[in-house]
DNA sequence: GGGGAATCCCC
DNA sequence: GGGGATTCCCC
C-alpha cells in the first residue's frame, strides 16, 4: 500500500540523496483544549487534531509522516515556545509513552511512516516552577546536542550550570504559559540499531490553553434581544463566556454568502460600550450600532459576534435583525419623509443616502471609511486552511539550534 | 464623666459582689468584609463595626465595655467558630497590637472601661495549614487554662500532644473558613499587678468573609427591563455579583410602608428560572411571576431582590413596575372581560379575583397559601436591631470551657 | 478596596 | 470535560 507521491529515496544507512523530512499531516487543534495542572490528574482527554469533530466519533489527533525515508524511525514530540526561535517550553506533554515532558513513538513501513499522537495531555507547570523546569529542559537539550541519548545526567562545569540557570531564568521571565507549539523530531535508526540520525524538527501551529483568560474560546451564550432599529442605539444584554473588559468587541456584520467572483467589502460596525459595561467578564451591555442603510424597507438579517482585538479571534456569530423605521414603535408615518434627509448624518461626512436593500451595488469608497475592514476581521492568525494541515517548519534548522542562545 | 447606669461595685482586688462582665457595645459588621490571605499583605482596612457608614467618616469599630468593675484590665479578642460551643478558629486577627492571632488592648477608668478595636484584619489561613494552626491554638488554650500566661511553650506529654493533634484534625474537617465570631476575653489585674483574673468571655455575631462564594453580599447590578405585564412571563436579564446557581432566588414583593398598626402579610412571588439560567455566577435570566392582582387599572410599583435560601440573606431591592393589561402591546380590549375570569387560576385554588389597587383590604387566608411568608423573608439571622449592639454570651461559661472537649 | 489571574478541587 | 472554589497578585 504505497502512498502516492511518496517518491522517496530509501535510506540504507548512507547519506540520503534527498533529505528525509517530517510533515505534519494533522495539526493540533489550536483552541478549546485545556492545559492541566499536576494536581488535576491526567484523565481529561488528549489534545485533539484540528479536524476533530466535537460530537461525532470523528476524533483526530496530531499526526506526522516521514517523507523521503522508509525504515524504522523514532518520533518525539515536545513543547516549544509560541515564537521563533523555538525555545523548549516549561510545560510538559503527559500521558501514554511520555517521559520528561516528551512523547515518543516509533514508526516504520508498517505504519506507512505515519505517527499519530493520541492521548497527549499538556501539563501546566506552575509559575513558581518555571525556572527549575526550564533548567532541566536546557540540560536535556545540551546532552542530546552532545550526542548523548542516554537520558541520564551529564557532567556540567560550574560555569556551564550557572550559564544554563541564568538562561533559564531569562526565558522564564517572558515565557507565555498559555500558548505552546508542538515540536516534532524524528531520529532514524543507525548502523548500531540506535535512533541517532536526526531529521529537521517541524513545529505545529500554536495551541492555546482554553482556560487562560486571554485565550479562551469566545462564545455568545445569550442575547436579550435579537432585533433592533436600523437607527441603532438599542440596549442589548449579551451573556458570554469569559472575556476581558479591555480586550473585547461586539461586532455587527452582514453576511456575504453569494460566492460571486467579485467580493465586496461588506459592512461592519461595532456595538458601543465601555469597560464598565463588561460585567465581571461574563456579560456585555452595549448599544447597537446603526445599520449603514437607514432607508431599508424590510428587516435586514445581520450577524453579531464577539471579537478579541489582541489576537483577532472571533466567536461564532448570532443572528440579529435590523428593523426598518416603519417598525419603530409609535412612529408617525408622516414624519418619515423628512427624517430620511438626516439619516446620512450618522456616517459623519458626505456619504449621501442611497436606496436599495442588501442587493444594491455599494460604492467601495464608502466602506473604506468604516470602522474596520472585513478582510482584516476574518483574518485569524492560525494559518492553515480547512483541509489537511500545513507543516510549519520554523526558522531554526537542526536540532541543536533550538538552544543556540545557550552559548 | 461617670457613665449613667454604670452602677458597678469597685473592685479593690477582693471578691466582687457582682460579677464583672463584658458587654459588646458595637458588633462587628456581619457582611462585606474580606478575609485576607497572608500573601495579600495587611493594608486593606480593618474590620468595621456594624454601624459603620460606607461613604461618610462615620467609621465605627468593634467595641466592648467592662461592667461591674472600674480599674485596669486587659481585653483580648480572638476568633472562634461560628457555632456553639465556641472552638478556637484557625484564622488569625492581624494588625496593630496583635500576637498569635489575638488582639490585646488595655482599658481603665481613663477609657471609661471601653475598649475599641480598630484595625483588626482577619487573616485567612489556607486549608492546608488548618490542622497545624489549630494544634497551636489548642496548645495555647491549654497553657492559659493552666494559669500560664507566659506565652511560651509548655511541656506536653506524648499522649497529650497526640490527643491535641487528633482533636485539631477533627476540628479541621468541619471548620467553616468563611465565618468567624469574635471572642472577647477580659483579665482583671491581680495583687501582683498581673492580668490574671478572667471575666467570662462574650462572643460577637457572625462575621462572614465577603470573598466566600456562599457568603458574599448579594447585589443586583443591572436589569434589562424594569417593567412587565401583571400576567408575568416576561424574560428579564439580571446582572449580579457572584451567586451560586443552586442557592439563589429572585424575589418580587410589594412594599408595605404605611407603618400602620395592623401589619398585613404582603405579597411575594419568585422569578422563574433553572440552574442553567444562572450564567457563570454573574447573571440570572428569569421570567417574571404574575402579580397577584391581574385586574389592576394602573401600574403597580413593586420590588425585586436576590435572596439566598441557605442563609436567608437578601440584596438591596430594585424597583419593578407591573403594567396593567391595557398596557400590553397589541392587545384587543374586547377580550379583557373574558380573560379576567381566568386570572385567578394563576394562584392554584379558589382565590377569586378581587378588585382595587394597592390600597385594597386583603384577606389573610389568601396570602397564607403563597410561596413564602414575608416575615420569614425579612428575618435575617444576624439578630440585633438597628440600635446599639446586643451582647452574645455563648453557652459556654468560663474560659476553659472553650476547650472542654480536649479531654 | 476591589477585580481578576493562577491554581486547585470535584461533579 | 467543565464549573467553580480557593489562593494569589496587582491596580
Amino acid at each position: 500500500m504505497a502512498l502516492p507521491g511518496m517518491d522517496a529515496l530509501q535510506n540504507g544507512g548512507g547519506f540520503p540523496m534527498q533529505k528525509p523530512r517530517l510533515e505534519i499531516v494533522e495539526q493540533p487543534k489550536a483552541r478549546g483544549f485545556r492545559f492541566r495542572y499536576d494536581c488535576e490528574g491526567q484523565s481529561h482527554g488528549g489534545l485533539p487534531g484540528e479536524n476533530s469533530e466535537k460530537n461525532r466519533k470523528q476524533k483526530t489527533y496530531p499526526t506526522v509522516r516521514l517523507i523521503g525515508y522508509r525504515g524504522r524511525a523514532r518520533v518525539m514530540v515536545s513543547l516549544v515556545s509560541e515564537n521563533d526561535p523555538p525555545i523548549p517550553h516549561a510545560h510538559s506533554i503527559v500521558g501514554k509513552n511520555t517521559q520528561d515532558g516528551r512523547c515518543t513513538l516509533e514508526m516504520g513501513p508498517e505504519t506507512e511512516m505515519y505517527a499519530q499522537f493520541p492521548n497527549m495531555g499538556i501539563l501546566h507547570v506552575t509559575k513558581k516552577k518555571v525556572p527549575e523546569v526550564l533548567t532541566r529542559r536546557l540540560i536535556d537539550g545540551l546532552r542530546v546536542s552532545r550526542g548523548d541519548f542516554s537520558g541520564g545526567d551529564i557532567p556540567l562545569g560550574h560555569d556551564e550550570l550557572d550559564q544554563i540557570k541564568s538562561q533559564a531564568t531569562q526565558y522564564a521571565k517572558t515565557m507565555n504559559l498559555s500558548v505552546v507549539r508542538l515540536c516534532f523530531q524524528a531520529f532514524l535508526i543507525d548502523g548500531q540499531g540506535k535512533f541517532t540520525i536526526p531529521v529537521d524538527p517541524v513545529f505545529s501551529q500554536k495551541v492555546y490553553d482554553s482556560k487562560a483568560p486571554s485565550a479562551g474560546t469566545l462564545k455568545i451564550c445569550r442575547l436579550d434581544r435579537t432585533h433592533g432599529s436600523v437607527k441603532g442605539g438599542d440596549d442589548v444584554f449579551l451573556l458570554c463566556d469569559k472575556v476581558q473588559k479591555n480586550d473585547i468587541e461586539v461586532v455587527f456584520y452582514e453576511e456575504r454568502g453569494d460566492g460571486s467572483s467579485n467580493p465586496v467589502q461588506p459592512w461592519t460596525a461595532k456595538g458601543r460600550f465601555g469597560p464598565n459595561d463588561v460585567h465581571h467578564q461574563y456579560a456585555v451591555v452595549f448599544q447597537t450600532p446603526p445599520y449603514y442603510n437607514l432607508a431599508v424597507e424590510r428587516p435586514v438579517n445581520v450577524l453579531v459576534a464577539l471579537r478579541r482585538p489582541s489576537d483577532n479571534e472571533m466567536s461564532e456569530p448570532k443572528p440579529f435583525t435590523y428593523l426598518p423605521q416603519e417598525f419603530d414603535e409609535e412612529r408617525i408615518g408622516a414624519k418619515r419623509k423628512k427624517k430620511l434627509q438626516h439619516f446620512s448624518n450618522f456616517f459623519g461626512d458626505g456619504a449621501a443616502g442611497f436606496g436599495g436593500g442588501m442587493g444594491g451595488t455599494l460604492g467601495r469608497s464608502f466602506f473604506g471609511g468604516g470602522d474596520m475592514s472585513f478582510g482584516n476581521l476574518l483574518n485569524k492568525d492560525n494559518g492553515g486552511g480547512g483541509g489537511g494541515g500545513t507543516s510549519y517548519s520554523g526558522g531554526a534548522g537542526g536540532d541543536t539550534t533550538m538552544y543556540n542562545q545557550l552559548g
